[in-house]
DNA sequence: CATCTGACGACCG
DNA sequence: GCGGTCGCCAGAT
């Protein structure tokens, strides 16, 4: 698969940190954006010890759905990452992938980024 | 070849 | 805060 760097970078996300899709996306310009990113983790193989619980919706929402979310919602709070009604605090827990290219990186941020 | 759907995100009312 | 719509890509029907 080409999600090698999806996987590489998820399995770089310290314990007590979530990532959410678009962030996985922007971080290494899937194209098609979030799909993309979603796409890869529906394709990551289990067992090579990729934290794919750590990665969640755009408000820090599980979208997929049983019995993952359980699994899901289950290996977080493991993590010592508090889960409500299938969410978590991203403004506490939202970690920032490292070598974010800034390339043109302009501040017309959308108003719904979590700050 | 046409359409729908899916581990998505953002905008609009 | 919630629901509906559009955009984006790939695979399935």
């Amino acid at each position: 698969m080409s999600f090698d760097p999806v996987y590489k970078l998820v399995k770089q996300i310290p314990r007590g940190r979530v990532l959410t899709y678009g962030a996985l996306a922007r971080a290494l310009r899937l194209p098609g954006g979030a799909r993309t990113a979603g796409r890869a983790m529906g394709a990551t193989p289990s067992g090579k010890g990729i934290p794919w619980h750590r990665v969640l919706g755009a408000n820090g929402k599980i979208l997929i759905r049983e019995p993952y979310a359980s699994l899901q919602k289950k290996l977080l709070e493991s993590e010592g990452i508090p889960v409500v009604e299938s969410r978590i605090s991203l403004r506490k827990h939202l970690w920032t992938p490292p070598g974010k290219k800034s390339s043109s990186a302009k501040k017309t941020r959308r108003s719904s980024a979590p700050r």
